[in-house]
RNA sequence: CGCGGGGUGGAGCAGUUGGUAGCUCGUCGGGCUCAUAACCCGGAGGCCGUAGGUUCAAGUCCUGCCCCCGCAACCA
């Protein structure tokens, strides 16, 4: 008896950077999806991975001065990297794929060949806008102002062989599949395919590129490198082991029961993929899902708005369970939805601290009290249960079947509602049986109370195993602690009240989710983003150079000097200026101001043997006259200007004139 | 210009097939003391962007307009 499959996949994530709060909120779903579905006994492949080639990379690695390969290892596998990320945050993924990994990079090439050959990939000439200088294709619509977008140079129209799929033969198929079925998901992402793009005519694909080189090669036809359609999207089968020897798992799991997407990838997930699919005469996924995106102050999050989330500083701060929890209780999936960091610490206030950390707390730590941390057994039913007790258990008894039909339409948001309705309703039953009272007489009560507690931690079990796709470590730790056993943390046992031993032991441990001093975590937080702000800037900068030219004999009128520091002192009132005295040669002292006290102490400077212009007209600065300026080299560091005075070899005699 | 999404009490959001407007936070008042100054109860606060229409009945359907966000060939 094999147990049922079931395939679910993220997108493969670019590489070009370091990833964010958005791809974790989408591999985060993703996982509990399939926590969900292996904690009802699928057999399940969850898989991710790292979509890398093309010509961003290729640019990205040039600026970085390494070879491409060398730079998306270093994103994927270095410190802090993709697989870092992953593993932080819990991710159970089954298998990582990287479109670099050879037995892709075949895999490809035979796929190519096999559409190429069915005739459904033909040889063609591409045209569009071209940027010499950055020799980048763009279409007319990524233009700005008719202009590159990288550089903002004039482009011109120019043309390149490629190779083309023919997109347009699956329309009408597609258009059915979309309207006619279930396949994509939320309902109003059709529409939106639909209007946008097969209405007004779906145009053949181009799939080979000639003007970068960082990509499969098309192996009939040097020279060309596959595109990312053909290339990215037929990840989710050669992971499989479609076209290669690597893995054997396309019988059993695929066509895929859902891809999760980002909304803006919808369209290659819902069009261009079972298009090809089709040609391939492959069966098509399940599902494509395609949820919000977590937006900033109302708008997108990107680099250039300098807005971007790190994913690793909320969950060192916070916790991996409780940003995986905030991720997927907050935000309508499938909708966008405002992240900050204020709402992050008060949901895991809220939710986590005080109704279920707390809940979980106060059983335990009252059953300890009452009970010295065992239940006296035969505390299971009660006589004469009040509408309380009843409507406490009808609620925990039917929150499986709930969450289920959640989970099942893809609304996690509203699976966790469900719960911590629950969650809610005990800590309210706590109210109503008044524990506390029942505890003064132990003689006449003590069995009621036990039946109190029993309930408190028969509830607290069943959220907690609907809890485990989401925060897998931290449910461990609260079975532990309501002392529930192996068999009771069960998907099964989630639908079943009075799973729990009546004799269970519960213990109170540590704080399963302590409370967040929202302001000091707030103020860390900016610190950090302040910080990492800074560590994105240049390492160096220097100023650009000057786009006109000097003549010559203007530039001999400069009469540069080398002078000696006999006296420097700072000005009063003024904390950027420094007043020296100095020997040029002419037998007077000259005095020069000079704004570097930023960057000098005087006295380190008595004695040294400088550089000035010296027929600079005199000028008043704080009422004191200065005849020259001393020249420093300046630069940017990380952003903060750095200055050096140029100091020569004292063995050069005052007044000695630079030419 | 086109397409998509959205405009609901101070803030952030739910509102399934049209039938007395809900949740979280905040706020005000009360209760409790088992617990992570947490928990429980109650109050105040919304003519559901706007102008029309359909209907016995509309936040929910239709039309026009205003405002915000996004997409437009790979930023989840």
């Amino acid at each position: 008896m094999s147990q049922p499959k079931y395939y679910i996949t993220t997108p493969i994530y670019y590489p070009s950077d370091k990833l964010h709060i958005g791809h974790t909120y989408c591999t985060v779903a993703t996982d509990a999806f399939a926590r969900y579905k292996r904690l009802q006994g699928y057999d399940v492949m969850f898989l991710t991975g790292t979509d890398e080639h093309g010509q961003k990379i290729e640019d990205r690695a040039r600026d970085a001065g390494v070879t491409p390969q060398a730079f998306v290892d270093n994103i994927v596998e270095g410190e802090r990297g993709v697989l870092d990320l992953w593993k932080l945050m819990n991710i159970s993924n089954d298998r990582f794929i990287r479109t670099t990994d050879d037995y892709h990079v075949a895999a490809i090439q035979k796929i190519f060949k096999k559409l190429y050959d069915n005739g459904d990939i033909y040889k063609s000439t591409y045209s569009g806008k071209y940027c010499k200088p950055c020799e980048s294709f763009w279409t007319e619509s990524q233009l700005v102002d008719g202009k590159c977008p990288d550089c903002g140079r004039e482009v011109q129209d120019a043309e390149e062989e490629a190779y083309f799929f023919r997109l347009s033969k699956y329309a009408d198929r597609i258009q059915d599949l979309l309207e006619n079925t279930d396949f994509l998901e939320p309902r109003s992402r059709v529409h939106e395919m639909v209007n946008n793009f097969i209405k007004p005519g779906l145009e053949d694909l181009c799939v080979s590129r000639t003007s970068f080189t960082w990509g499969v090669p098309v192996d009939f036809d040097p020279g060309h490198v596959v595109y990312v359609w053909v290339d990215a999207l037929s990840n989710y089968i050669t992971a499989l082991g479609y076209e290669n020897d690597r893995y054997n798992d396309y019988a059993d799991f695929w066509p895929a029961d859902v891809h999760i997407v980002g909304k803006e990838i919808v369209r290659f997930h819902s069009i261009i993929w079972p298009a090809m699919l089709m040609s391939m005469n492959e069966p098509l996924p399940k599902k494509v899902f395609g949820h919000g995106w977590l937006l900033l102050d109302g708008g997108k999050m990107s680099k250039s708005k300098g807005n971007v989330v790190d994913p690793y500083i909320l969950a060192e701060m916070f916790g991996v369970d409780a940003l995986r929890f905030f991720l997927m209780r907050t935000f309508p999936f499938g909708s966008d939805g405002n992240f900050s960091n204020e709402l992050l610490i008060k949901t895991i206030n809220t939710d986590l601290a005080n109704d279920l950390g707390n809940l979980v707390s106060r059983t335990t730590a009252m059953v300890g009290k009452y009970f010295c941390g065992k239940l006296p057994g035969n505390c299971r039913s009660w006589d004469a249960p009040e509408s309380f007790d009843i409507e406490q258990i009808e609620m925990a008894s039917a929150l499986r079947d709930k969450y289920q039909a959640a989970m099942d339409a893809y609304a996690p948001h509203k699976a966790l509602e469900e719960i911590f309705k629950t969650i809610a309703r005990a800590n309210k039953y706590i109210d109503e049986t008044m524990p506390w009272a029942l505890a003064k007489d132990m003689e006449a009560n003590g069995a009621r109370l036990a039946h109190v507690m029993y309930n408190l931690l028969e509830t607290a079990r069943i959220c907690g195993i609907l809890l485990t796709p989401f925060m897998p470590e931290s449910m461990e730790k609260l079975f532990d602690q309501i002392g529930a056993c192996a068999c009771c943390r069960t998907w099964e046992s989630a639908g079943q009240w009075g799973k729990l031993s009546e004799e269970a032991a519960p213990t109170k441990g540590e704080n399963l989710f302590p409370r967040i001093d929202a302001e000091k975590a707030l103020a860390e937080l900016e610190a950090a983003a302040e910080a990492a702000r800074k560590a994105a800037l240049p390492p160096l900068e220097i100023e650009p150079f000057a786009e006109e030219n000097v003549d010559f004999a203007t530039f001999c009128k400069s009469d540069f000097r080398a002078v000696k520091v006999k006296a420097c002192e700072n000005v009063k009132k003024s904390d950027k200026l420094l007043r020296f005295t100095l020997d040029d040669g002419s037998g007077t002292d000259r005095q020069i101001l000079s704004g570097i006290a930023k960057y000098y102490k005087p006295e380190e400077l008595v004695g040294k043997t400088l550089v000035a212009i010296i027929n600079l007209p005199p000028r008043k600065m704080m009422g004191l006259e200065s005849n020259g300026m001393l020249i420093s080299a300046v630069h940017t560091e990380k952003g903060e200007e750095r200055l050096n005075l140029l100091m020569v070899s004292d063995a050069i005699p005052a007044g000695a004139k630079l030419c």
